[in-house]
DNA sequence: CGCCATTATGTAAGCGCTTACATTTTGTGA
DNA sequence: TCACAAAATGTAAGCGCTTACATAATGGCG
């Protein structure tokens, strides 16, 4: 492993064999080569068994970048998400990649941070790196993007999320409807005074259809929804134990706090001991996603169970069809079902 | 958006503009266009201002393929790991990839699942693909691949640990000490009789190199090895929980139970809860990573830290200089640090 | 056997860039 | 103003594949 200096005569400048190459060996031509690894079924037997010899015995690789712009596809699918920091999130890109692998794929990643700007740049990035395809997350997102891709006629599918009002390509769950359901189990046990702690939701869908799904279940139990406190901080628990310490400090600090994820959740739980409260006792605390944490905190986290492990090889699927041409549905909605565990109970008094 | 069926003479078919309508329009040849655009310096203020316009106007992005086919580098760095299902690596992969984004490269991953067979084709795949550089996880691996990236002299650097008996870029921690501390910190709680859970160590160097800082501590401190049970099985909370039942119903139960992870260190906290043990009252236990998990937990587990973020970007760094052919040194030690929390505590008796 | 439709293979023109080398322009000092 | 070095730009040959089109081999049938 010494420096550049370059070495006389030795393997340093043995590049690849290139499809050339293997065609000498073969005694065939380029084409050949190509139809032979591409589409066997069009080369005779013979060829074929020789074909493959040669390439077995050279070693030979194809090079993408060269398979890449002849062909004018890469093979690569780009996945702008979020954050990896989040189990939710990597969880579902790890059976994403999976899925993409089986299917001869192969991952490019990059990060949004939920800056839109940013989530931009990286479809543009990703775009001119020429991924065949693109995963994103939620459906809100700069309108430029949508124009981009839709103007390279560029298959994409939105995650995360699933609105029949979007007619794009998705495979999500409803937000909204998995926190509406949630949230009137709360009012069954009795709790009237609900506070919410929510991510940021001007740039994000998903944050802003669990709200919503919260509000519409305590109107359609007949309640004013004007008095419940939404607090909106970004995702990390010590996030959710300061906005849960916020709450409770109030005149009237609600009996239930409804989490817009685990994470945020936990930290609620967290600062709930601390402060001495018992949960569910003196207050229930609900998450959404249903990662590790969940079942690991003291007490285990009611919260939503979200598959996203299945969300992620769906869209993979559905991404590689789209790629494909094969015909598909467009849309996927996946079943979420609330998880009781032993953060939710009777509101106290 | 309907389906594939061509629609007239609109939009669908232009596609994006290349360099040479770049170069008529701003009058100027395509050399210089990709002089502007990699090395601006090299041409006039006022050439470089008009291409700039040109391309702007014409929203020109060049074609990552041709480029990549035409210089032979890609601007896309590969990473394999073993899954992102678990938080250390997820982590550690977001800051990479955040570092790699600042410096202008792409991440394509794959994942390993663990399997040497896996991985090696991994590479092979990632290589193909005309990656820049490749990060790796541990030391131990089929030695076909190291022989492959050297005859293509790929940078590539091992992370995740560190050990300079192997002369190769890496960046890291030494399992071996930081576990080596953690168990002398539990023997000097009195404990004699201690158990192991680890991952199999067949071709995992840092899982290996974590119980062999177990044995030494055991050795330094005078006392046999011969009688401490190993348990080997693969991450998950629900094998940790199995392993440490399993360990618990022996004839002669330890007293503390040394995890090689925090995933494996929660489930086994979990079973014990359910054992009606209580930890550290009647049995101790200890995980490794100090993911969210191990400050969650109930009690929050002592564990080992390490700086993950830290090293994915560091991976990153290196790497970049690696490509570049900046100088610089190849090996960087991370510290680790024991975070002593609620699971360690005096030996019961 | 000979004809013709199939099937198998070869030829060669790109795909959109980079870059060595050649040529032209500019700037400098005498 | 001229000669010459330096700076700016242009020319064109690839990079390693795919694929339309042309050509050659094969085989079925009357």
């Amino acid at each position: 492993m010494d420096s550049k200096s370059s070495v006389p005569g030795d393997a340093r400048r043995r590049s690849q064999p290139t499809i050339d190459d293997v065609a000498d060996a073969a005694g065939v031509s380029t084409a050949t080569i190509s139809r032979t690894l591409n589409e066997p079924h069009r080369v005779s037997d013979k060829t074929r068994a020789r074909v493959m010899a040669t390439v077995e015995r050279l070693g030979y690789q194809p090079n993408f970048s060269a398979k890449a712009l002849a062909a004018n596809k890469s093979g690569t699918v780009g996945a702008i998400i979020p954050t990896m920091d989040n189990a939710i999130f990597a969880r579902g890109l790890q059976a994403f990649q999976e899925q993409l692998g089986d299917d001869g794929y192969t991952l490019l990643v990059a990060s949004s941070s939920y800056q839109p700007d940013l989530e931009a740049q990286q479809v543009r990035n990703l775009i001119a790196r020429g991924v065949d395809a693109l995963l994103l997350i939620g459906h809100d997102r700069h309108p430029d993007i949508y124009q981009m891709l839709q103007s390279r006629s560029l298959p994409f599918v939105n995650a995360w999320t699933f609105n029949p009002e979007h007619d794009v390509a998705s495979v999500g769950f409803d937000n909204r409807a998995a926190m509406r359901v949630l949230t009137k189990e709360i009012l069954a046990n009795g709790h009237r005074s609900l506070g919410v702690i929510s991510a940021p939701r001007q740039h994000n869908d998903r944050a802003r259809e669990r709200v919503e799904g919260v509000l519409e279940a305590i109107k359609s139990a007949g309640l004013s929804t004007g008095d419940v406190p939404i607090l909106e901080v970004n995702y990390s628990i010590g996030n959710g134990a300061e906005a849960f310490a916020e709450l409770m400090q109030r005149s009237q600090p609600p009996t239930a706090v409804i989490c817009g994820n685990d994470v945020l959740a936990v930290g609620a739980l967290g600062k709930a001991k601390q402060l001495g409260l018992s949960v569910p006792g003196d207050v229930s605390i609900t998450g959404f996603d249903d990662i590790e944490l969940a079942q690991i905190s003291s007490p285990p986290l009611t919260t939503v169970h979200v598959p996203h492990r299945k969300m992620g090889r769906q869209a993979a699927k559905l991404l590689v069809k789209l790629i494909e041409g094969t015909d598909t549905p467009l849309q996927f909605e996946l079943p979420t079902d609330i998880v009781s565990r032993e953060t939710l109970g009777k509101a106290p008094g």
